[in-house]
Formats: structure tokens, C-alpha cells, sequence
RNA sequence: GCGCCCGUAGCUCAGGGGAUAGAGCGAGAGACUUCUAAUCUCGAGGCCGCAGGUUCGAAUCCUGCCGGGCGCGCCA
């Protein structure tokens, strides 16, 4: 596939290679800020003046020689210490658009990436309760990674993993028996209204045993959790359970396989795994005195099982309260004898809702589903992903409900609905063209716009490469920006063929670009509002 | 005490070595006889937490400090 930048970087590169006689540093070469600095500048001259030994701006004026005899580039100057401000010419706009519009939906994805199997596991909420404003962000941030990781090309597996044994589970299982019975809720159980509506429904009789509660009671919230992310547009292809890890044996396998590596010891009654050998600041306790399995012991199961299946790579999103899991994991996966580097942890920083933390015991939940009905899957979608994972999001429920009509996401949207109106209309006129209208020398606003279109290639490279898909999200407003600005000043419909053609394409190219980058982040791009 | 994240405009935040640091919201002034005004244009508003260091060049990288958030169980 062509892509319009990929062939600038190409013409810099080559008159770099000229000079050095091969050699080609990093180029530089980027959009500039100041549009008075052109269209793309690079500061290559200066990144090669030690290696030349020449002053950065007699490097400059050497490479601006060179790059100004290219049809692409319609001036050169340089700047500064030393930069080289390029201005694009009326021909690389037309390339660029046909360029993107025969490279359609395959656009961007132009960045191949290694193709091995990546396994993301995320969500993995217990199954004793509806999902939170938490694990909302966590559904929304993970899946969109998972999204971004195959449009680059990556083979993506997303899973779910949920413990159904334990204290907890015991004390849900007790929860839903008490609430169908109508007995007390055992101390430190669930009293949320879910669980009552839940163990109402179950087909059960009410002298079931407790077993039956709890097994039954797992079983039918994850069809609740399971229904409330499909609504979210996220899916996963395997569940796995905390109890398949023990009934298969793979705990008691794994605790084998450390303890052949050497790294498993007995002290105080208890078997722990020397983790401190590979980073963690503590060794962790594979088996109680007690006799009974922690929660490690399955986790480590899990990781290794992971690879076991074929994952390249391993991928947690876990929330900024489960951070020292990092060392942890790591360290579990080189206890199994694989190199930690295969796992990753992305750690996403709490969600707060009108300036509180939430909690189940704070009496203050706001449910993943709570917030669909309040602001809309596409609002919230692309609310929970806006800002980076590293920043702490607060959710000001208020704001968000009243005003949804001014909640960015419209505006991005609008944006793809007035593409699509105006290639209705062009098509019910019978005023559609083909080409981009070579004769056409575009204005400021179809040039900035084409520029931004340009830019998709390396933003979502970018965005996967940093597992950041707020990227994507400032992207969608920028572009939606430029596109209104050009709409606004501009009209497309113009009675000059060469001009309708050059405008319908860029027209044709945001709706397309849109589309894309929204699907990335599973929000919906509406033909019409 | 140790570890992770954050500190940028009144507010919420982009910006992951480049030039005069940006956007949205809020407050101010304007723009619709044409493809959707859910739009656009203009101005105001900044010791980029502080101090050092690396570099031709630092909001960005490194160190220390200050402030905020979250963790640091044979809990789950």
C-alpha cells in the first residue's frame, strides 16, 4: 500500500543517504506546530552535523537542493538552527487522496507487526456482582488495545478470567441462598440489588444446597456480566476459570514445574515461590499452612498456561490498585522458566465519579450498565478511553448526562454524518465524480484536512506501539476539526467538476477515516443524526 | 519507609528530544438565502510543581525535593 507520508520520509531519506554516502539517522520529520514553519519540517541537518562535521545549516541548504527537485515538494527553506521546511505541492495532495481512497478500510494498517498470537486478558471481574465504573474503564481501555493490536496486524486473543472459588465466591454463594430464602446476608456478603434479583430468577428449590447456591448463582452473573459488555461491544473468545485451572491439575503443575526450576521452598508450614530471584520485592506463598491454595498459585498456573497454548505475548489491564502485580507476574512466568519480557502488565489509573471513589461497600456503585443508560455506549466508550491510562479519571456523572448533546463524541460523529449527507446528496443531484481533479490546486482548509487524513498511519502505529488508544480519540477531534473548518468555508457541491471531484474524495476520505479510527475504539460512526 | 501513576490556561486534559507549548469546557465578541448551526471565526487567559543535570536544543530524558492518588497480607 502507498502511503503519502511513508513516501515523503522516503524522498528526505534518500537525499540524506546521498550525503552521507548511506548512512540515515532518525529523520525528524514531523508536522511543525507553526504553520509558518510548512507543512512538514525535518531537523535531520542538525542530527548530522557532528557525524558530518559540517554546520547544520550548510547541511541544510545541501539536502534542500536535492529535496526541492522532487514534484512532491513545492518549496524548501531553511530555518533556524538549522530545520528544513518543507511545503507539499499540489500533486502529493492529489496522491495522497487517491492513495488513501484505493487503500480504503486496509489503510494504516500498512505497519506490519510481528503477527504472533498476543493474548489480552482483561475485565476478569468476579463474579459477584454487576461490573463497576472500574471495570467499565477497564473494558473499554483493554478492548480498545485489543482493537488497535489487529488493525496493525497483530494476532489477538482476548480473554476473560474469573475466580469462582474462595472466600468470596463462599460468601456470594451464601449471599444469593440468604436472599432467595429471605435470610440474613452472612457478614461481609453481597447486598447488592442484582444479587437479590438474581437468586429470585435461578431455578432452583429452595432447599438446594449451598453448592448449588453458589455454582448456579456464578453461573447466572456472568450471563449478566457477559450481557452488559456485548453491550458495550466487547467480546472475548475464551472464558477461563479460576476452578478449571485446579480440576485440570495445571496448579498442582505448575507448583511442579517452579519447584524443578528451583524455585520453590517450604518455610513455616507454608510453600512459597522465590520470586525476589527475578525482581519481586517478597516471595509469595504458593500454599497456606493451612493447607489451602492462595490465589497466586492459580495465577501463576495461569500465566504459564498461557504460554503453554501458544501466546508470544501476555497482556494484563488491571487497575492501578493491582500494581504491584507487575513484579509479581513477571517474576511468576520466570519461576516457570519463560523470560518475563512476555509479560506485560498495562495498569490503568482509578476511576472516581464526581470527585469519589467508589466501592460496593461505600453504597455508591455506579454499574457499567448504569452509565450506558445515563450517556449512551458510544458516550461512554469514548469517554473511558479520552484520556490516558496513566491519569486518573473522573466521571462527573452530572455533566455527562446533561449535557451529552455537547460531549465530544457528537461532535466527532457529526462530523462522519455530515461526510455521509453530503455523498447522499451528490448522489440523489447525480453529481458524483470520479478521480480527485488533478487540475485543482487546493485551498488552506482541503490542504490541512488532507494533511490530518495523512497522519492516521503513524497515529495509530503510534497508539499501538504505547498501548494508548486515547490517541486515537484526540485524533477523531482534530480530524473532526479540520473537516467542520473545511466545510464550513467550502463548498463541496461545487458547479466546477475539477473542484466537486477534488472535494468529494477528501469528503469521501474523512467519512472512510472516521469510520476507522471510531471502529478502533468501538464507537459507532452514524450515517445521519 | 518502599514501589507505581500524576502535577501543563479558571476547570478537564493533549503533547513520549525540536522552533513562538495546544484542544475542549467556562467567560468575551462575531458569523447562517447554498451540501445538517450538534457548525465556524476572532481575541483574552501559562514561573509546563521546584531545583539541579544530560543535550546544539528539555513540558518531554536523568537525579533530588515538594504536593496529590494508589498499593505494599499465609486477604480476595
Amino acid at each position: 500500500m502507498n502511503d503519502p507520508v511513508t513516501a515523503l520520509h522516503a524522498t528526505v531519506s534518500a537525499a540524506v543517504s546521498g550525503l552521507t554516502g548511506g548512512e540515515v539517522p532518525e529523520l525528524g520529520l514531523e508536522r511543525p506546530g507553526n504553520a509558518a514553519h510548512g507543512d512538514y519540517a525535518t531537523s535531520v541537518a542538525m542530527r548530522l552535523a557532528p557525524l558530518l562535521g559540517k554546520a547544520p545549516r550548510d547541511i541544510a541548504q545541501l539536502l534542500a537542493d536535492v529535496l526541492v527537485a522532487d514534484p512532491a515538494i513545492a518549496s524548501v527553506e531553511i530555518a533556524g538552527p538549522g530545520f528544513i521546511n518543507l511545503r507539499l505541492a499540489a500533486s502529493w495532495y492529489h496522491q495522497a487522496l487517491s492513495d488513501m481512497l484505493s487503500a480504503g478500510a486496509q489503510f494504516g494498517r500498512s505497519v506490519v507487526a510481528a503477527g504472533d498470537e498476543i493474548l489480552v486478558e482483561f475485565v476478569s471481574a468476579n463474579p459477584t456482582g454487576d461490573l463497576t465504573i472500574g471495570s467499565a474503564r477497564n473494558a473499554a481501555y483493554g478492548d480498545s488495545v485489543a482493537r488497535l493490536l489487529t488493525f496493525v496486524g497483530e494476532q489477538v486473543t482476548r480473554e476473560y478470567y474469573f475466580n469462582d472459588a474462595g472466600n468470596q465466591i463462599a460468601l456470594f454463594g451464601q449471599s444469593v441462598q440468604a436472599r432467595r430464602l429471605g435470610a440474613e446476608i452472612p457478614e461481609g456478603g453481597y447486598p447488592g440489588d442484582e444479587v437479590g434479583e438474581l437468586a429470585a430468577a435461578l431455578d432452583l428449590p429452595d432447599d438446594a444446597s449451598l453448592a448449588e447456591w453458589t455454582a448456579r448463582g456464578i453461573e447466572a452473573m456472568m450471563v449478566r456480566i457477559r450481557g452488559s459488555l456485548e453491550r458495550m461491544r466487547v467480546t472475548f473468545d475464551l472464558w477461563t476459570s479460576e476452578q478449571t485451572l485446579h480440576a485440570s491439575g495445571a496448579v498442582q503443575k505448575a507448583i511442579a514445574q517452579a519447584r524443578s526450576e528451583g524455585h520453590v521452598f517450604e518455610q513455616a508450614g507454608a510453600t512459597w515461590l522465590r520470586t525476589t530471584s527475578f525482581g519481586d520485592d517478597k516471595d509469595r506463598v504458593l500454599l497456606k499452612a493451612d493447607g489451602e491454595l492462595t490465589y497466586f498459585a492459580a495465577d501463576l498456573a495461569y500465566v504459564g498456561l498461557k504460554f503453554e497454548r501458544g501466546a508470544a505475548r501476555a497482556l494484563y489491564v488491571l487497575g492501578a490498585d493491582h500494581h504491584g502485580y507487575i513484579s509479581r507476574l513477571k517474576a511468576g512466568a520466570a519461576c516457570l522458566g519463560y523470560d518475563p519480557e512476555r509479560v506485560e502488565v498495562l495498569i490503568y489509573q482509578l476511576v472516581t465519579v464526581s470527585g469519589e471513589r467508589m466501592g460496593k461497600r461505600r453504597g455508591n456503585v455506579i454499574t457499567l450498565d448504569g452509565l450506558a443508560d445515563a450517556i449512551g455506549v458510544d458516550a461512554a466508550r469514548f469517554f473511558l478511553v479520552q484520556r490516558s491510562h496513566d491519569q486518573m479519571l473522573d466521571i462527573d456523572l452530572d455533566l455527562a448526562v446533561e449535557t451529552s448533546s455537547k460531549n465530544p463524541v457528537f461532535y466527532v460523529q457529526y462530523a462522519h454524518a455530515r461526510c455521509q449527507s453530503i455523498l447522499r446528496k451528490a448522489q440523489a443531484d447525480g453529481l458524483t465524480t470520479t478521480g480527485t481533479g488533478p487540475a485543482h490546486a487546493p485551498e488552506p482548509q482541503e490542504a490541512a484536512l488532507i494533511r490530518r487524513l495523512a497522519e492516521w498511519p503513524d497515529v495509530v502505529a503510534t497508539a499501538a506501539d504505547l498501548r494508548a488508544p486515547h490517541r486515537i480519540v484526540t485524533w477523531t477531534q482534530e480530524l473532526a476539526a479540520d473537516f467542520h473548518a473545511f466545510h464550513h468555508d467550502l463548498f463541496v457541491l461545487h458547479e466546477d467538476e475539477e473542484i466537486r471531484a477534488f472535494r468529494l474524495s477528501a469528503v469521501a476520505a474523512t467519512g472512510e477515516a472516521i469510520a476507522r479510527a471510531l471502529d478502533v475504539i468501538g464507537v459507532a460512526a452514524p450515517d445521519s443524526m
